[in-house]
DNA sequence: GATGAATGAGGATTCATTCAT
DNA sequence: CATGAATGAATCCTCATTCAT
């Protein structure tokens, strides 16, 4: 659910961005010795990442905060960008993982009680880590396409999709895209921004909060009664 | 309507940042030729910044490209943050003298036709120059609080807010506050994701995005019939 | 004694210094408003010289703090330098002024008298404005052969060389240049310093200091008894 | 005896200097190689200051002077005064170890004789590098504090004030503290002083000046016959 | 593989000075 | 004469990246 990219869809096509050198990591650190490098490097630039924001995270200073030698931190990285986007990729995993779950577990549910576990989901994935998922998001949009943000995107969208189509006569709606689109970015937006303007909202009244989106999209999906008066 | 600054809110709070600089206008060109050259950075400025990206827009080219000498450019900016800020402030002029009119031609119609109104405002907002929308709202998370930005911000939601008190007997809402924290986040994460996501969207299907628009938030106001339903 | 230049002497020839500008003052300032004009600006300098530092004394700032257009500065001095220049003149113009009257007031007196009238009028000179003292004696070395900085220097030195030629019977001493390099630097060595360091030596034990360097040099001049152990 | 600082003491706490970047070196260069650039950027900084001048020595012109990349340069020293800093310890290093050795060798020998050695070691220490010595002394007031040379300094100072105290019974003197100030003001601008104003006084009467100086500080410091007469 | 010294293009910014109005 | 907008060479410094050891 835009979970993070919000802004990254089509921006590497609009904007003209000068080539990209690639971004995978060069090594697929099999070894013992490797992983946990390439593990101290990601931790470190995480670090520096919420602790001091990304003007901060020199490719030096992450090496050094990792205690490797910048060397070794171009031994498994690329460039720069390929760690942030190593890191995205790691926190992209965790949130998918936990997303196909909610939305697995829910499939034979009632609507309303499907769309409060999803909503529910969604906000969990935000709490995962919420100041570096702000610095991510943040980030995103300025490193041109990224494939995994994407597909985590479009796996969330075409999920919520067949979720609806499911139960499509429930339904007041004709167009299943648009309506996925709508739900996705409503529910993406509260929550988010819920995290953004921390604790107040994800503290206190987080029960509020999924209560009144749970509200927001049953209602639209439904959509019976007032029908009529809209339009 | 978060209009752009969406990420922005209590961001300089959490993530530590150096003391930030000065970043008000240095004169306020009174001449003739001030005037010019001011606006001359200024276009240059954004046009970089929609054609080349933030990365791109060094104080040199931004010079360069305005037809003036560098030492010009610090004439009047103290740094080249001050420049950005003062596109975007130039830009949320624009958004919200175009909101409040919306507003305020709306205040005695019925709701549905009121909230359609207000989202056409928004859409027509996020249509003003859509690609330097984007950019723009990239950048603001990364430049610590913007007053202008907040300012924006502030006015729409009690903008709204109002709106909303001056008809609660319609609603079936409850805590107001959670509910223009709601109508507006949504709203802006539709349009913005419609802009982002140009142009099918917003060319072809613009109707029907505030036809559904209208009625998420209507329904969410009204809530009469499936309110049991749901919870 | 001097005064200022403690090392400037001999520097522009040895260290290679670029091409130097003219450093005159542009126009007499006979006007009315000229001269106020100069006076405010010469006047901010030190100001700014005093308060903030070389550094910090722009040309613009020094016009800004002067209530005067930059331009105007330019009316009336080349360049920089000779703002700079025309403070150090002033100043010196002060301290010879108080040097020339205490030295011929002093012409008949007796040695020991004499000196300690020189003495203490070397540490009237430092007192008269010691902060811009200070940043003037160390800006001065590094402006190259300074014409008034440099004549006063030879006027003490000629003054000295004089007064003590009419009492060389009482002297000790053979080589009379060497004798009043001696004198001045010493004296003014230690007048400098305890200015430097204020407020210690200068406000409690200036009579000390004035008794102690009194001493030094009658004693060296005179030189009778420990002559013989000397050497 | 000042040896450099000449002006520098309560400097920093006077003029209002803003908050000072670090200065000391960034590594301590370990290895070979390290060693060897820091070297050549030491040399070229002295010989660029020696033969061009403070302002001449512009941080890219002493790296390409060194043969180094800028960047090396800044790999080393946090920025430019850190460079000059680094040069001036260097040279009080080579200062404070000769005058060390003079006092201690000094330590028995009677007043007289033990003065002309400290001058003599005065002299030498002017003569290590002398060039050098005067564009570092012109440089050291404008740089704040710099704890190596107060360092120097107050060695310098106490050495003397123990020398002194350890032959009190010789001396007139009472205040040993104003004393020491003396000896060593004086001795410090006079040596100081042939040095800038090379090459007479220091090639041919060095002698000469060892001499006279040395009378005038045993006669200051014993001061019999004439003390009845002064004051 | 690991190290870290070296690189240098490029960026932000200043400031003395000029000159059209 | 005064103004202040404009200039741009020059400065300090950063940081991603390479490569010899």
């Amino acid at each position: 659910m835009r979970v993070i990219a919000h802004l990254v869809y089509s921006l590497s096509q609009t904007t003209a961005m000068p080539r990209k050198p690639p971004t995978k990591p060069r090594k697929t650190a099999s070894q013992e010795r490797s992983r946990f490098t390439v593990d101290a490097l990601l931790q470190a630039t995480a670090r520096i990442l919420v602790k001091e924001g990304y003007e901060q995270a020199s490719t030096n200073r992450i090496a050094h905060a990792a205690g490797v030698s910048i060397g070794s931190l171009y031994q498994y990285f690329p460039n720069k960008e390929a760690i942030v986007i190593a890191i995205i990729d790691r926190h992209m995993q965790e949130v998918i993982e936990l997303l196909r779950e909610s939305l697995a577990r829910v499939a034979t549910q009632p609507l309303d009680m499907a769309v409060r576990e999803m909503v529910t989901a969604m906000v969990d994935a935000h709490r995962i880590d919420p100041k570096l998922h702000r610095v991510l998001a943040e980030q995103t949009p300025r490193m041109g396409k990224l494939d995994n943000v994407e597909a985590v995107d479009r796996e969330v969208f075409s999920l919520v999709r067949e979720f609806l189509d499911a139960r499509s006569a429930e339904l007041r709606i004709i167009d299943l895209d648009v309506a996925t689109f709508i739900c996705v970015s409503t529910v993406e937006a509260l929550t988010h921004g819920a995290v953004i303007r921390s604790p107040e909202l994800l503290q206190d009244k987080t029960t509020l909060l999924i209560d009144e989106a749970t509200r927001l999209v049953v209602q639209y999906l439904r959509g019976e009664v007032t029908a009529t008066t809209v339009n």
